[in-house]
RNA sequence: UGGCCUAUGGUGUAACUGGCAACACGUUGGUUUUUGGUACCAAAGAGUCUAGGUUCGAGCCCUAGUAGGCCAACCA
């Protein structure tokens, strides 16, 4: 009762209603409908959220319905698939259910309509029904069958179930109307002949009811209460409805369809279709591969359940189109596993370090906490010795204080471990740094700018870390008219990485996650044998080193195109404001402001002015007449300008003319006294 | 030459149904820190697509326009 109202969206807000008029509590029911003729991908997890979520909100069961009504696509795998992903997602469906379940009773139906004369089988090629079917700007125009006898449709129809027609031959159509301004009115298919296997019936049907005749019927036999997809099904309510309309009985529940805005996330795709192209083309290695929007992707590139429905809850349900920013993903992910994943360390491209002060042969078991987010999480030992790996990138011979790694000369601490000094460097003959010598110090309370991570190099095992990039280029990949959405795979978005870790990762099973301290989070991948460990990088940690470096270099070469990259530069084009603009910021607020204020921010106005030329103020003498706040800082402004020997003109007169004829008593004030400077 | 849907910071979603535009991500500073992580604090960023109208008062209601999306598979 206390609760702070939480607010409710759009398809919440309308059960609510129908709950306040009269639908009770019990009656509510929802339903998840997928096609198996795929895998699940993000996209669909926010249809499962919204309706398993409501289910969940409502005490109100869900139904799993698999929608099966065209066996040329569909099969069995794809069944098992979609119940694991939901059931791993964690939702609980009450019954599992199947369109085909509804074969006959959809059939029986049909011959009702037929006998009503509001169905009839039309015998012509699909070329021929699609001109008679005119475009979504022409009528469509009755064909030569559309008025067959009752007798004649019931003979047919009941021949076509016979199996005694080949495909394409008959179809039976919905008796509507063919000038309908909704396309999907014009007489539209309710069954086709197929000869094909079905994956749940066999052989039992050669005819197949279509999706309209179909969905609208099976939510009314399972009672659903609020059958909800996406936006492009909105022409389609106007069919179920129709459909419902020819066999509903009042006294039951009658299925309302309401459609929500599907979920797109930048640099992805999310048509099952193309997705499916992908593990075709040998492009990805399977519907699992971890560079997969897919769930089942995610699952094995290490995403947790509990991220993922966070995610989906996070960006919310409207009707209007979206692109999700994959950042909001990151975080989810990142949020969940900071606090359940064990620390370790590994070293991904390693740099040998060796503490000359250290004695050789000797060896420590140093105590590490396994993640201080979580008490109750302990500690394990690492081993500590003379050599060691760190990151190539944790070392420079020389840098600024900004780095506050390892250089020549400089401190760092070994986590977990002691302080080491760097002292000097072994190269090759090219160059390139082979070995940093450094001495070490016991004394650890002492505080240093820098930690780094390491291994040691006798102790360390050997593993293989997969670090994964964006699979497309383009932010929208499958939106470019002139462009195919395989134009713009990345050919970096794998890279496979021969790493060191500390021993204690020997124990590591399938599908543990750890964070690699410093590096990221890494989940054990389905690929681990015996003989070889293999992780996957489920995500990094958040860089602001990195980015700052980034930041640097594109000053240098401005061509990038992360979207959070172009912000920093559009910030760095414009490091001061112009006096005008910020008059104009201003003035915006100016009229919501109680007195007290406006009399600070008029004076702000009247000092910023002395900086503004009349040309740049003279554009905003056309400013909208509703936007009052702005109008007065001009006002203000111009007073100024005139003040310092600005001469006035026909168009400041006729702008402080519009001014004084104002409703609003502070813009004539304003007004009426500038109006009396020369 | 039509119908339907949508329009709020960079992104997504709110705004108690007409009462001085909020939350999250992202961005930028700062504090803490044996992870340049986490946590915490702060800041910048929108007057709500445009033009009219109703109203004491409009992001919310009305009208017109503009922009984007969806609709012509024997797919779902």
């Amino acid at each position: 009762m206390s609760e702070e109202r939480k607010p409710l969206n759009f398809i919440e807000q309308i059960i609510e209603e129908d709950l306040s008029n009269g639908v009770s509590k019990d009656e509510l029911r929802f339903r998840f409908p997928p096609e198996p003729n795929g895998y699940l991908h993000i996209g669909h997890t926010k249809a499962i959220g919204i309706s398993f979520g409501l289910g969940e909100k409502y005490n109100a069961p869900v139904n799993l319905r698999f929608d099966d009504t065209n066996p040329a696509k569909e099969e069995q795998e794809y069944v098992d698939a979609i119940k694991k992903d939901v059931a791993w997602l964690g939702y609980k469906w009450d019954k599992e259910l199947f369109s085909s379940d509804y074969f006959q009773q959809l059939y029986d139906w049909a011959i009702v309509l037929i006998k009503e004369g509001k169905a009839y089988i039309d015998s012509q090629s699909s070329e021929a029904m699609a001109e008679q079917k005119g475009t979504p700007t022409q009528p469509g125009v009755d064909g030569p069958f559309r008025n067959r006898s009752i007798a004649e449709n019931l003979d047919l129809f009941e021949r076509m179930k016979n199996g005694e027609f080949e495909e394409g031959s008959h179809i039976l159509r919905a008796k509507i109307d063919m000038q309908h301004p909704n396309m999907l009115m014009r007489d539209p298919i309710m069954y086709r002949i197929l000869k094909k296997h079905h994956h749940r019936t066999a052989n039992d049907w050669c005819i197949y009811p279509m999706y309209d005749w179909t969905h609208g019927e099976s939510d009314y036999i399972e009672q659903i209460s609020h059958s909800l997809c996406s936006l492009e099904f909105k022409p389609h309510r106007e069919l179920y409805d129709w459909f419902l309309d020819q066999v509903v009985d009042t006294s039951l529940i009658r299925p309302k369809q309401r459609e929500f805005a599907r979920l797109n996330l930048s640099y992805t795709i999310m048509s099952k279709r193309k997705l499916l192209q992908l593990v075709n083309d040998g492009v990805v290695s399977g519907w699992d591969d971890p560079r997969m929007p897919t769930i089942s992707g995610l699952r094995r590139r290490g995403y947790t359940p509990y991220a993922i429905r966070k995610f989906v809850e996070t960006v919310g349900v409207a009707k209007r189109d979206n692109v999700i920013d994959v950042s909001l993903l990151e975080f989810c992910i990142r949020e969940d596993l900071n606090k359940i994943a064990p620390r370790v360390m590994a070293v991904l491209d390693p740099v040998k370090l060796v503490i000359t002060n250290y004695p050789e042969g000797k060896e420590e078991w140093l105590e590490a906490e396994n993640n201080q987010e979580d008490d109750s999480a302990g500690f394990r030992k690492v081993p500590f010795s003379r050599e060691l790996y760190i990151e190539k990138d944790d070392f420079k011979e020389a840098a600024g204080n900004k780095f506050f790694r390892l250089k020549l000369g400089g401190e760092v601490r070994l986590k977990n471990a002691y302080i080491i000094k760097a002292e000097s460097v072994k190269k090759d003959v090219d160059g390139n740094i082979i070995e940093i010598h450094c001495t070490y110090s016991e004394d650890t309370s002492r505080k240093v700018k820098g930690t780094l991570h390491w291994v040691s190099i006798k102790h360390a095992i050997k593993v293989e870390v997969r670090e994964y990039d964006r699979l497309f280029m383009d932010e929208a990949p499958d939106n470019h008219q002139d462009k195919d959405f395989m134009d713009f795979i990345n050919p970096n978005s794998l890279k496979v990485i021969p790493a060191f870790a500390e021993p204690s990762l020997k124990e590591a099973k399938i599908g543990d996650r750890f964070q690699f301290q410093r590096l990221g989070y890494f989940n054990v991948d389905n690929d681990t044998t015996s003989e070889r460990i293999i992780f996957n990088k489920t995500v990094g940690l958040r860089d602001s080193w990195a980015k700052q470096t980034r930041a640097e270099h594109s000053r240098s070469k401005p061509t990038q195109n992360s979207s959070n990259q172009k912000q920093q530069n559009n910030k760095s084009q414009q490091p001061k404001r112009k006096a005008i603009d910020v008059i104009q910021q201003l003035g915006k607020k100016y009229t919501n402001l109680p007195e007290i204020k406006q009399q600070k921010i008029k004076a702000e106005i009247q000092e910023l002015a002395k900086n503004v030329t009349y040309e740049e103020l003279e554009p905003l003498f056309n400013t909208a007449a509703k936007k009052v706040g702005t109008r007065i800082a001009v006002v203000l402004t111009l007073g100024v300008l005139l003040e310092n020997g600005q001469g006035k003109n026909g168009i400041i007169n006729d702008f402080i003319t519009k001014a004084l004829e104002d409703k609003n008593e502070l813009l004539v004030t304003e007004a009426e006294r500038i109006q009396n400077i020369i």
